[in-house]
This record gives C-alpha cells, structure tokens and sequence, in this order.
DNA sequence: TCGCCTCGGTGACAATGTCACCGACGGTTG
DNA sequence: CAACCGTCGGTGACATTGTCACCGAGGCGA
C-alpha cells in the first residue's frame, strides 16, 4: 500500500525517499459513516488524507444551531482543523464521516519533520491551508449577504446525486445553510409550486435542473 | 533595529543565529493610515510582523456591501491573508492600515527558510494561523447566530477608546457586523432611548458601560 | 394495535434587510 | 453672507428571515 501518494497531486512530484519516509510512517484508518472524527474535546493527534469518502465539517452553536462549514473530500486532507485544534481546545467545530472513510493518517512529528525535509510537502500544507480559508470566506460571504432560497437552490444542485435526488430532511438542509427548518420548508414548498423540485419525507427530487440553475445564478 | 523580535512572545526562544537572519534579511516598512497593504489584485509579497498600529481585514460583496472579519494588532502577523493570496487570487478580502503602521516585512524565501530552520518558528506561523481561523470561526458563528443589538452591544465595548468613544460613522458600524445602515440606526436609537449611549454625528459615547456589558453578555 | 418518535406543515409574530426619500449638518465657494 | 453640495442619519413601508407553539401524518417497534 505505497500508491495512494499518487492520488494526490500535490504530493506526486515528491521525492522516493519521501515517499517512503510518509508511507511507512503513517498508517491507514477506516472509519465507518457517522463517526465523530474530531470535534470539542476530541482533538485529532494526527493529519488525515482522505483516501476516499468524505468528512463533514461544521459548527455548533450553544443554542444548538448547526452549520455545515466545509466538506473534505477523497484526495485532499484535513489540516485546517488539525492544526486549528492543536492550538485552540475552546471552541466547537466538528468534523463527522459523512460516508465510510478511508484515509492516510500522518502522526504529528511526521508532519513536522515532511514539512522541513520537503519543499513540495510544504507547498502541498500551504495550498490546503489556503483553500479552505478561501472556503470559510465564500461561507462568510454567503451567510452575511446572499439570500436562503437563492442559497438553496445552490445547495441542492450541489448535493444532489447523479439521479438528482437530495436524501436529506428539511432540518439536515436547515444545517447546510446555517438557518432553521421551518425557513427551508417554506422554500421548498416554493420550488415545488414552480415545479423545480419535488419534495417527499427525507427527500427532494430536482425535475427542473435549468429553471433551478437559473435561479441560484442571482 | 534588531530588537523586534523580543515584542513577539511566540519569537522570543529564537536561536541568535536565526535571530540574525530574521533581522537582516527583512526590512521595516512605515504606512500610513488608509493605505490598502493587500487586496484583490495586489498580493502581499512579504510576511508582515505588525510592530504598531492596526491593520483591518474585511470583505467586499459584488453588492458592496463589507464585514470585517479581523483585526491584526502590534506584535500579531499577517500570516493567513499572505499564505492565502499566494494561493488563491480570485477572491476579495483586502486589509487596510487603520492607524499608522509600522511592520517588519519577510520575504516569501526568508519565510520558507525560517520554517526549514526552526521550530520555534514553525510554531510561531501555526499558532498564528489558528488564531486566525479561530476567528473566523467567531465570525460566522455571530452572523450566523448571534441577533444584532447583542452584537452591537459588543462591538461598541470593544471598540471605545479610554474615554468610551467610539468615533464611527453608523455606517461604518454596520461594515463591523456585516448589516446595513439602517440597523445600526434603530439600534443605536432604541440604546440611545435606554440611557446607555448618546450618539452625535460620527460618533457614539458609552453612557452605562454596565448596562451595555449585562447586554452584551447574552 | 398501541405508543412513540421523527418529519414536516402552519399561523402568528418578532427581527432584520431593502428601498425610496428626506432633512440636517458641515464645508466650500461665489 | 448666501448658495451649493456631499455626507450623515432618520423614517415609513414593505419583504425576507427567524422564532415559537402546536399539530397531524408516517414509520417503527413492543
């Protein structure tokens, strides 16, 4: 199991003795659908890159409120949180295996010693870094100043599956969005009254993708 | 000018060697208040360590409409903007000197080879950059979460001089929390009615520091 | 079949955002 | 001084979003 450094392009350019250096030295997890990965108390002690699957990072509130903040998907790592939980214990992202998980976890004097020995390494953490913080500013952009249906319309084209289904309930979409579920009823009952969607328990189907791409391009 | 390096604790337990090369390969570079140091289309090419003065990150949405996000302070670094520019240029964050401002300035190959040497300033550039994220995360849990009086209330604290002015136009107030012009308004009016501030043109004075904390703290 | 839980629908209301417009203030200029 | 002009803040009407209380339908296991 010495391939997986190829799935990611960051890293394919990475010297062989590197490449050994990070494949024996790091080992592969599985972590089935649903599993808490990290999150308030439960600060990861290693960098994981994502094999396949995909990890859901999002952010509590005390009130209960939840907001989905970014997804991590197969071939791209985790180090945002990682390093974030590292330095501050005190506040409440969580990160949740959306899917079955299977990743490549790098201990931390690992990490520390790639980043010194390895300028491609580095430049790999600094670019994941970088996409994230632009991911967090496109959320603080979207939450301040973009309007819920406009924002929902997105988030469907976004999540829906090949068939253009959404398996998700109204308050699953209420948490993408950082808002409350009566609001995401109310939108959704919208869309179907257009004909975009139709929405049964624990679904939405899309049946018109242009009128809803449409709409979400305001 | 060598001696810098003392004003920031995570900097402090530098070899002298490392201190050196810190001090001779990086400059000190003097703005003026309102100088745009970075933005879209002009990308900082240095490392800036803030040795005075405050330099405010904000957004700008394709309406116009603007949030801060973060403040960066004498002794605290720019780190996150930097790396992230590099990476990315396509989105609009810009940070500006609020006061004058006065900053030692790293080169991109001076950064990269203090990282290779030592790790106390690795350390130094992660912790930074978990503040910052930390912060984020702040942010889009109070746009999120968080109602607007509260919010103002806090903003006001956090911003009035010794004499418990705040010298802002209301719709500087409003880029604070990311709202419009006419919240902050109404706000303010109904805190003005309540005896804890008295507001003149560009200008709030905290009345009932007490009051306004009992509010804050909600 | 019964009980229980989750899911979604509803109405009333509060909070916030948007729009159009207005007057007050302060500075500049003739 | 008087006229002008830009910024600042106030206002009412309305749309959108958030909150609360409550309800019924569907599913599932005892």
């Amino acid at each position: 199991m010495s391939d997986w450094i190829d799935q990611f392009p960051g890293l394919s350019r990475l010297d062989p003795e590197l490449r050994h250096t990070l494949t024996d030295r790091s080992r592969i997890v599985d972590v089935p659908a649903g599993t808490v990965i990290f999150g308030p108390g439960k600060a990861p002690e290693n960098l994981l890159l994502l094999l396949s699957g995909v990890v859901r990072v999002q952010q509590v509130s005390e009130s209960g409120r939840e907001i989905v903040l970014y997804r991590v998907h197969a071939h791209e790592s985790c180090v945002l949180t990682t390093a974030c939980l590292l330095a501050y214990e005190d506040y409440s992202a969580e990160g949740i295996a959306e899917t079955d998980v299977s990743a490549a976890a790098i201990p931390r004097n690992v990490f520390e010693d790639m980043i010194v020995r390895s300028s491609v390494f580095r430049s790999f953490v600094f670019t994941a870094y970088s996409k994230r913080i632009a991911d967090l500013f496109m959320v603080i952009e979207e939450i301040a100043f973009q309007r819920v249906d406009i924002r929902l319309a997105q988030k469907l084209l976004e999540l829906q599956s090949n068939s253009g289904d959404v398996q998700l309930t109204h308050q699953q979409l209420a948490t993408e969005l950082g808002t409350a579920r009566e609001v995401i009823s109310r939108q959704l009952q919208e869309f179907q009254r257009r004909g975009w969607i139709a929405a049964t328990r624990g679904r939405v189907a899309v049946r018109d993708q242009a009128a809803l791409e449409a709409f979400a391009a305001h």
